[in-house]
This record gives structure tokens, C-alpha cells and sequence, in this order.
DNA sequence: GATCCTCGAGTTCC
DNA sequence: CTCGAGGATC
């Protein structure tokens, strides 16, 4: 009889907990991996009830694993970092068949096999996570981020009752490391409940079940991700010990089953496919199934199935080679165009957009969409008032393909381009063939001064950081901006009024805020300010070459322009009968820059009104650092023709990247697309913007656009980042 | 004059 | 990202 009381009582209890526990996994796995619940959601909710009430008398049996721990944790400030060992790849795209039977003879021509197998499966439109379970054990789960480092969101994952806590296997038998990954998402069903309840309750819905799982898990708060409805489904592995990477599954599909047995989600619509032929169709039945999935999909995903294989076939910069994503096509929707009316640019253009009756497309609500210019509505047959036909192209921008004629009402009308600016009124015109109908009021037009400041501010520009749409149409509107010559008058007195907020004092920080940025700004490059300044024909890269080839403003306020338009013309002139006999080349001045480009500049700066604010700019305290000319067009490919550098007392070390010309795509993981940029520069590369077959090669980052499979299919090498480096470094 | 390669300019939604 | 148009070359 001696004190009983815990042990009598106690033992019993224990081990209904454990039960309880077990059952409830069992049950997560009926529902989640199986899709066969076995028990009413109400039994579930009561096992789990019974459970937590134990564990209330009992706090110092409740252990990290327990069902009922999946709810709470405390809010963060911010996630941690996670690095991702094995980094987390993107896949290429194909939108065609075509891309598709040529991703399937590439692989057999890199794995040497004449009839590999695939493994097709769905390409869920969520996000994807790694999970990191260690014996067993779910210890980290982390955003993919960039794809070498992502956001540590274990508190969340946990949350989601489709992941287990703890693996189906006994822990003695548990890998050691498993990474899962996978991704998570929100079942349409939930996402209407979901936001049928936020609408309930006041708060802002979420546009697409992707969003909404997107906002969902990063919530700083656990308890929030705990009340919306997550799930998960598992696509591969990442990380795993020594030891049970040799003990692993040989096929892809063999190992999704096994991560099955594990009590992990996979999509169940998977299968192993032998022939490209085999593939498309795969891709057009799950296309017309595409609405009966309980989750949204976009594309389906073939990969190599035997696991060998994978790795012969090896990675292209930051893509497996062994597997591509087969995207669905943009879906199309019909709605009203119920104006077009017309946008003014910086140079005056004028730019008739589609008023659209707003429509959900593509996961998101549209109702503007550019039209180009007048022929393109002539082309497209579109009048106000029709039924036409919208997409988001690509991934983003929205298009309108055509409109239906037979349902044109009565009262449709065509677009009629205006005859005067709508904004200040002047005359309307366009050149002998061009497309573009433009404004002639130049700066005495608002628009168009309104986009000079918005263009003088911009990033690449004089980089005014907070001096965005809002602050300009303001200080224009105050009369307060007129040039960007003007910004550098600003006062703290005449900015306050700019932020009206209920609270004074934020005022004044936010005026401050941007005195300081303005001020920063003043210190600035060559080529940034000739880019500033909104010449016509002068982007990024010419104002880049005119620094380079001036060293300085004035020599190019006080170069002949139109002098050196002849000269130039009939240097090229020569140039070309001194090729056809095969004689050597005189320079060129200015490579890349002709007759339109330097007449542009020639008026811009025969312009007094121009003169001015750069003379106030420059009184204002905007400078730059002063460089030597660089006589570009003297050093480039034309000396080559003959051996001129015989005598050779001067021996210049070459450069690691010199004479090549290299393309920069996507997300890189460390550098910014800029800073690559300008290193490559430095280190002799041209970087042009465009793929062709001139190109040396692609650098490559997350997310690359149409610019890779250009590369792939011009046959164009593609490097990544730390190989960039590794050839900057090493020439 | 034709062709290929680039760059400039404009753009949507959150 | 896409289209239009400038520039170089044959």
C-alpha cells in the first residue's frame, strides 16, 4: 500500500496515451497518404481530445511527436536561415511536344540508351519544402528560397497534419538523414472555405489556393498556419546518409512508393512511361482531367526513372538534364472589352490599353492589358464593346488574342486614335512608316515630364530610392517639380505636406528619408547620369559606351554630332572596300552607335532648355568620377585580320574573359544580374542581352526565362554562378 | 536590299 | 517578356 497513487492510477493511463498517439498517426495516414479515412472526422476530433486531456494531467509525458503538439509554438520575429545541402533545383520547362521529343532524344544521346523509361507524375502548384526527418524524426523543414538557402519554416510545417512527425518505421530501422521534399499546397475545396471564412470575418481573401498556401506558411506566428487547411505531397529526396543512399530504391516511381511506406504523401496519379509518344499522351489525359484533381496543377513533370541513369544523364547549370517540366497552357478566358483608352509615355508615345471587364485568368484578376500600338488593334479586329479572348502570356503579362466577331453588339465601335495628346493637348503624330503615333509636346507635356523624373529616379538611373509614382505626381502636381534639376531644391518644409499622415512625426521621417536619399544620389556614374538624362535612343547600353569613350559630359556636350555622323559613314564606307581587298581596318568611332543614335544626341544637346538642367544638376552638387576615354572601337575585332602585333615590347596580360560574349538569365544565387554584369565586364566579356549563336556562353540562375532553352537549342553553353566565378578567377 | 544581332521602350499585378 | 527598330555586315 505504499503510495500507490501514481503508479495504479499512472501505468494505465501511459499507455492509453501511446495508444492514442498511435492511433491518431494511424488515422493522419488513412486520411492523408491513403486517402481512405477510416473513422468520421468527429471519432478523429475525440482521440484527439482524450489525448490532450491526458496529457494535461500528465505534462511530463507530452513529448515533441505528440499529435497534439502540432498546434502552437510561439511567433518569431523572422525565420532562420536554412542551407540546403543538396541544392533544391528548378526544372527546364516545355510548353510544346516538339520541346518534349527533343528533351527525350537529348537524354538517350546523354545516358547512351536507346529507350529509357520515365517516370510522369503531377506538377502541383504549390510551394515546395524540404523535410529533414534524422532517425526518423522530423527535425527542420525549410522554404526552398533561392534554391541553395531557403527559410527555416519548421514551426509552421509542423503544423500540417499531412506531414508525419515521425516516420512509419521503427526508429532502430529509420534512415539516419532523409530529406524529403515535396511540396506544400491548399485543396480548392479548403481554399473556398478558407476564404468564405476570411470574407466572414472581414479579412482580405486570397486571390489562388497557391497564394493562400504561400501566405499560409510564411506566418511568424505557428498558431495562424495551425487554422489553415495545408497539405503536402512528396516528389523526391534531397540529402540522406551514406548508408541508406546505397540502400535506396533503383527507380524513381519504386522510391516514391517506398517514401509511401513511410507515411509520406504522394500524388497518386504517377506512372512509368516508355516512349515520348507514350508522354504527350500522358500529358493530354491528365490535361482533360486536369479539374477533377481536388488540387490546383500546372503541367506534368517526366523524369528518368532509373535512378543510375539520373546521374549519367548529370545537371545543365542549375537544372537536372534527366527530367523537364511539362507545362499546361495558359489558360484563356473570355471577357469585355469595354474601353480602350491611351497611355503617354516618356517619349511621347502613345499606347492604346484594353479596358477589360475584370476577369480571373491565370490566377489572378486582370483588367488592363497593353494593345502595342494601332495596326495591332487593326490586325486583331477589335472594337470596343467586343467579346475577346485574354491570357497571361508567358507567366505574367496579360494579352488579348482576338475578339469574337459573330457576338460584336450593335452599339460596338471602333478605336479612333486621338488626334491630340490627352494629357496636354498638343498634336499627335507619327513618322513616315513607323507604328507609334506620338505626342509632340515633349516636356511641356505632363506625361511625359512626369516619366522623365520617374525615369531620371529610376534604379539604373540616378537611384532615388522612395521617389516612386505617388511622390512624383505629387510634386508635380504642387508645382513644386518641374525639371529633374528641381528635385535637389527640395526642402524638408516643401516635402511634408507630400506624406499627409495621421501621425506627424512619421511625416517628417519620410520627408527626411528622402532628402537623405536625394541627397546620396548626387554621387553618381557617367554612364547612370547620360542614362538619367532620357535621351531618345540612349538606354543602358549606349550611355555605358558614350562613358567609356568620353571619359567625361563635356566632351560629349561639345562633340560635333553631326560632323561625326559623315565621318563615321565614310570611315565604314572605306572600311568595307578595304575588306573586299582584304586590307586591314581603319577604327571605327563609336561601335554600335550610328546615324539615328548620334543625331539623337546632337539635338538633345544643341538644346538650351537641356543645357540648363544639366548646368543646375551640376551646380546642384551632382558628380561623378572623371575617367580616361577609352578608345574602344580601337581595340576591337577588327585588328585581328592581319599579325599587327609583331614588334611586341608591350605585352598585355589578357584578360580571363577577353573577347567573349556571354548572356546573363535568371536568379543568381549570390551575385546580382548587375554585379555579374559589370564583373564579367571587367573581366573583358561583352554582355549582350540576347542569346544568339555568337554567344560564348549563358550564365544561368534560378528561374531562367526563354533565353535557356535558346541556348539549348542553339547549342550554347551554359555555366552557373560558381563556375562564372571559377573562370573569372581563374581565366 | 536582306539578314542577323542587339538594344530600347513599354508593360501587369501584388 | 515581347515587339519594333537601329546598327553591322554581306
Amino acid at each position: 500500500m505504499t503510495a500507490g497513487h501514481g503508479s495504479s492510477q499512472g501505468l494505465p493511463a501511459l499507455e492509453r496515451v501511446l495508444w492514442l498517439r498511435e492511433e491518431i498517426a494511424r488515422h493522419d495516414y488513412l486520411y492523408y497518404v491513403l486517402d481512405a479515412p477510416q473513422i468520421p472526422d468527429a471519432a478523429y476530433d475525440a482521440l484527439l481530445r482524450e489525448l490532450g486531456e491526458l496529457e494535461a494531467q500528465h505534462p511530463d509525458w507530452i513529448i515533441p511527436e505528440s499529435p497534439t503538439q502540432r498546434v502552437g509554438g510561439k511567433a518569431s520575429a523572422e525565420f532562420g536561415t536554412v542551407i540546403h545541402t543538396e541544392p533544391m533545383l528548378s526544372l527546364a520547362n516545355a510548353f510544346t511536344d516538339d520541346e518534349v521529343i527533343a528533351f527525350d532524344r537529348r537524354v538517350r544521346e546523354a545516358i547512351g540508351e536507346n529507350a529509357p523509361e520515365y517516370a510522369a507524375e503531377l506538377k502541383f502548384d504549390g510551394l515546395a519544402v524540404a523535410l529533414r526527418y534524422e532517425a526518423g524524426t522530423l527535425v527542420q523543414a525549410a522554404t526552398r528560397g533561392d534554391g541553395s538557402a531557403g527559410e527555416d519554416v519548421t514551426a509552421n510545417v509542423r503544423t500540417i497534419r499531412a506531414v508525419p512527425l515521425r516516420l512509419t518505421v521503427p526508429q532502430e530501422v529509420a534512415p539516419l538523414v532523409l530529406e524529403v521534399r515535396g511540396e506544400v499546397l491548399m485543396l480548392r475545396a479548403d481554399f473556398d472555405r478558407l476564404n468564405a471564412r476570411q470574407r466572414s470575418l472581414g479579412e482580405r481573401e486570397f486571390v489562388n489556393p497557391r497564394n493562400a498556401a504561400a501566405g499560409s506558411l510564411r506566418q511568424l506566428d505557428p498558431g495562424i498556419t495551425a487554422s489553415r487547411p495545408l497539405r503536402f505531397f512528396a516528389y523526391g529526396i534531397g540529402q540522406v546518409d551514406p548508408a541508406t543512399g546505397t540502400s535506396l530504391p533503383q527507380t524513381h516511381l519504386a522510391m516514391l512508393n517506398w517514401l509511401v511506406t513511410l507515411g509520406l504523401p504522394v500524388g497518386s496519379h504517377r506512372r512509368a512511361i516508355a516512349t515520348p509518344a507514350g508522354l504527350l499522351e500522358f500529358w493530354r489525359e491528365t490535361l482533360s482531367q486536369r479539374h477533377l484533381f481536388p488540387y490546383e496543377i500546372d503541367g506534368v513533370v517526366y523524369k528518368l526513372n532509373r535512378r543510375d541513369w539520373q546521374t549519367r544523364a548529370g545537371w545543365l547549370a542549375r537544372a537536372p538534364r534527366w527530367a523537364i517540366a511539362h507545362k499546361f497552357p495558359a489558360e484563356e478566358m473570355l471577357t469585355v472589352l469595354q474601353d480602350i483608352t491611351v497611355q503617354v509615355g516618356r517619349t511621347g508615345a502613345i499606347t492604346p490599353v484594353a479596358k477589360l471587364r475584370p476577369v480571373f485568368v491565370g490566377g489572378v484578376t486582370v483588367s488592363n492589358a497593353t494593345l502595342h500600338n494601332e495596326d495591332e488593334i487593326l490586325r486583331k479586329n477589335l472594337w470596343i464593346g467586343d467579346t475577346v479572348i485574354v491570357r497571361r502570356a508567358g507567366d505574367v503579362i496579360p494579352e488579348v488574342l482576338r475578339s469574337l466577331q459573330q457576338s460584336r453588339p450593335a452599339d460596338a465601335r471602333p478605336f479612333v486614335m486621338p488626334s491630340h495628346c490627352p494629357v496636354c493637348g498638343s498634336s499627335v503624330e507619327r513618322e513616315a512608316d513607323g507604328a507609334i503615333w506620338r505626342c509632340v509636346g515633349g516636356l511641356f507635356c505632363g506625361a511625359q515630364r512626369r516619366q522623365a523624373l520617374l525615369h531620371f529616379a529610376q534604379r539604373r538611373a540616378l537611384d532615388i530610392e522612395g521617389l516612386g509614382e505617388k511622390v512624383v505626381d505629387q510634386l508635380v502636381e504642387r508645382g513644386l517639380v518641374k525639371t529633374p534639376a528641381d528635385l535637389f531644391r527640395l526642402t524638408q518644409s516643401e516635402l511634408i505636406p507630400i506624406f499627409r499622415a495621421k501621425n506627424p512625426a512619421e511625416e517628417s521621417r519620410a520627408a527626411t528619408n528622402l532628402l537623405q536619399a536625394i541627397q546620396a544620389a548626387k554621387q553618381t556614374r557617367l554612364e547612370r547620369f547620360v542614362f538619367a538624362l532620357g535621351i531618345r535612343h540612349v538606354g543602358q547600353e549606349v550611355a555605358r559606351i558614350l562613358a567609356m569613350e568620353y571619359g567625361d559630359l563635356d566632351p560629349m556636350i561639345g562633340e560635333d554630332w553631326n560632323n561625326l555622323i559623315v565621318r563615321k559613314t565614310i570611315i565604314q564606307k572605306d572600311n568595307q572596300r578595304r575588306r573586299n581587298h582584304g586590307e586591314a581596318l581603319q577604327a571605327v568611332p563609336l561601335e554600335g552607335i550610328g546615324t539615328e543614335i548620334m543625331d539623337s544626341l546632337g539635338r538633345f544637346f544643341a538644346e538650351p532648355h537641356n543645357l540648363g538642367v544639366i548646368a543646375a544638376l551640376r551646380a546642384s552638387g551632382v558628380q561623378w568620377p572623371v575617367q580616361q576615354p577609352v578608345a574602344l572601337s580601337s581595340v576591337q575585332s577588327i585588328g585581328q585580320t592581319g599579325p599587327s602585333a609583331a614588334g611586341g615590347e608591350t605585352i598585355f596580360e589578357p584578360l580571363p574573359l577577353q573577347a567573349l560574349t556571354i548572356v546573363i538569365t535568371g536568379r543568381l544565387p549570390t551575385l546580382g544580374r548587375d554585379q555579374a554584369a559589370d564583373m564579367a565586364r571587367a573581366a573583358g566579356a561583352k554582355v549582350a542581352s540576347s542569346v544568339s549563336k555568337r554567344t560564348s556562353w549563358v550564365l544561368a540562375g534560378e528561374d531562367a526565362g526563354s533565353k535557356l532553352p535558346r541556348a539549348i537549342e542553339l547549342g550554347v553553353p551554359i555555366i552557373d554562378e560558381s563556375e562564372f566565378l571559377r573562370r573569372i578567377n581563374h581565366g
